[in-house]
DNA sequence: TTGCTCCTCACGTCACGTGAGGTGGC
DNA sequence: TTGCTCCTCACGTCACGTGAGGTGGC
């Protein structure tokens, strides 16, 4: 079909249509008097471009999402939008100050310190790869919402943005790649990752009520990571790489040392986490020997 | 002082301030040699169009703030960012359900909705001034977030664009605008606006309660509009200029009507209001006097 | 031939960033 | 003279919108 019918059909202009496809992201046939010809699946991605072009899309967005044939680009832009979001409502909670009067150079601080900790949080979604990113993302994220107002703090995010800015890139082999996509296509969205956060949150803030509850998973987990069935498995060579790549790359001793100085409620969440790992150490203490 | 330390003094960039120059958002004299000369006005001026660009204001927008000695337009500003937030976060749930799986043309139809339903709100911001607009942007707004499915629907949202684009201002005289401003100055911002809203939707819902708690009040305030003060006060004033808007522009027999058969909800809250009316009536039969 | 669609090309938008090329100050 | 700042002018960005000018189809 011609360009008009095809602008009908997927209530995009011509204009917009023609954008696409100097963009490529939509190839149609040409007639033999140079006409385009649009197929059904051209007219099917136009659809899905309206769709996501409305929903605040880039082009080169659309692009990797149409080439994507998992869920994974969409899944990725989603957390991003969803740091925008927190981002522009603090701003927006700003703007209400001021209309209230409230003076400028005292918001102004405060605006700086909204910026700089989503700053933080976009680096570290880009900093790694796929789901882990993602996850990585939201769970500093919680931890950003605090105001920079000491040097020491200042200089710590300087740290940090200097270690993401320059951290090598997390490398996992192609295979390991696609076992990590096929294993959280379906389960890990923004609000699985929230839940499992929350639920990571609670069993640290109550271990021995976590250590009780669960203590049947926990011994059933214990087992399976003693088996030969884990050691060969793709999850624990991930495991083994991401611990090497913590190790190497500073993240251990650069970054989560700034983070720490950086957040307040982070340094405190780091206590109550080490003080829950001793006493699952304490309860189980062949862990020691499974990490080595 | 010269652009440079301008630059330093306010975190903007050189070119940023040559584009507000350019825009005549700042004045600087000129030394001999042709060199801009910042004042410290300049400087606070900078400062804030610093903050206010960061918050999302175009230079348009923060034109007519910075000539604004009142808080007037960034409120409307603020509410207006409401309205984008909100659409903003319903198209997140969107792109959420995009990631999950869910097809594209389900969610084709509800980004449809959003969009009529937004477009609504921010027209009812254009469409009347002041503080006024803002009310009844917040007020109508509730009510905006159901599908638009039917055709009735559809056909009374295009009555309402109609109607907007199209209804003649209400015009009040500089006096009365004065007074308007003057008197919502401080109390009237978003929040108010909305416990105000809540207040009257608690009180129609439940007419017998708000009766017997506001006697007094309400007797005051029958007193008042008796009075020989309340004839010649602005606000009577503005009250007649909106009445009769309100009988020509066709408010009442096209945008109410109109309003009732796109949103259920609406034409449950005026069937409320009515009864609560009738009720208020029935207690105090001299308000019949009082509106002719 | 007329009125319509199709094509490509060019220029505008918004808030700057990135130079280029020329002058002024020390 | 050198290295710095200042000035203005031009072009690029992103996702199109608004024509202009020419061709094709009925």
């Amino acid at each position: 079909m011609l360009i008009n019918e095809a602008s009908k059909l997927t209530n995009l202009t011509k204009k917009a249509i023609e954008y696409y496809l100097e963009q490529k992201l939509v190839n149609p046939n040409r007639l033999e008097n140079g006409y385009r010809d649009f197929s059904e699946d051209d007219i099917e991605c136009l659809k899905k471009i309206y769709v996501l072009r409305k929903l605040g899309l880039s082009t080169e967005e659309i692009k990797s999402v149409l080439a994507d044939k998992t869920n994974n680009t969409l899944q990725r832009i989603s957390v991003q939008r969803e740091l925008i979001l927190q981002r522009d409502q603090a701003k927006k909670a700003i703007l209400d100050q001021l209309s209230f009067g409230k003076n400028y150079s005292e918001l102004s601080k405060e605006l700086r310190s909204i910026e700089q900790s989503s700053t933080v949080a976009e680096k570290l979604l880009e900093s790694f790869p796929g789901y882990y990113g993602q996850f990585i993302c939201l769970h500093f994220a919680r931890f950003l919402n605090e105001p920079i107002t000491t040097s020491v703090q200042q200089s710590a995010y300087e740290e940090i943005i200097a270690f993401l800015d320059n951290a090598p890139s997390l490398q996992l082999t192609e295979e390991l790649q696609l076992f990590l996509m096929e294993n959280t296509k379906q389960d890990f969205n923004t609000k699985n990752i929230r839940d499992l956060i929350e639920n990571t949150k609670q069993s640290i803030e109550n271990p021995d009520k976590f250590l009780s509850e669960n203590k049947e998973v926990i011994e059933r987990y214990l087992a399976y990571k003693q088996s030969e069935e884990y050691k060969n498995s793709p999850i624990n060579k991930i495991k083994t790489i991401l611990i090497e790549f913590n190790n190497t790359s500073g993240y251990y001793d650069v970054f989560i040392p700034a983070m720490k100085k950086l957040s307040g409620s982070y340094a405190e969440y780091c206590t109550q986490m080490e003080l829950a790992n001793e006493k699952l150490l304490q309860q189980y203490p062949e862990i020691n020997q499974l990490n080595n």
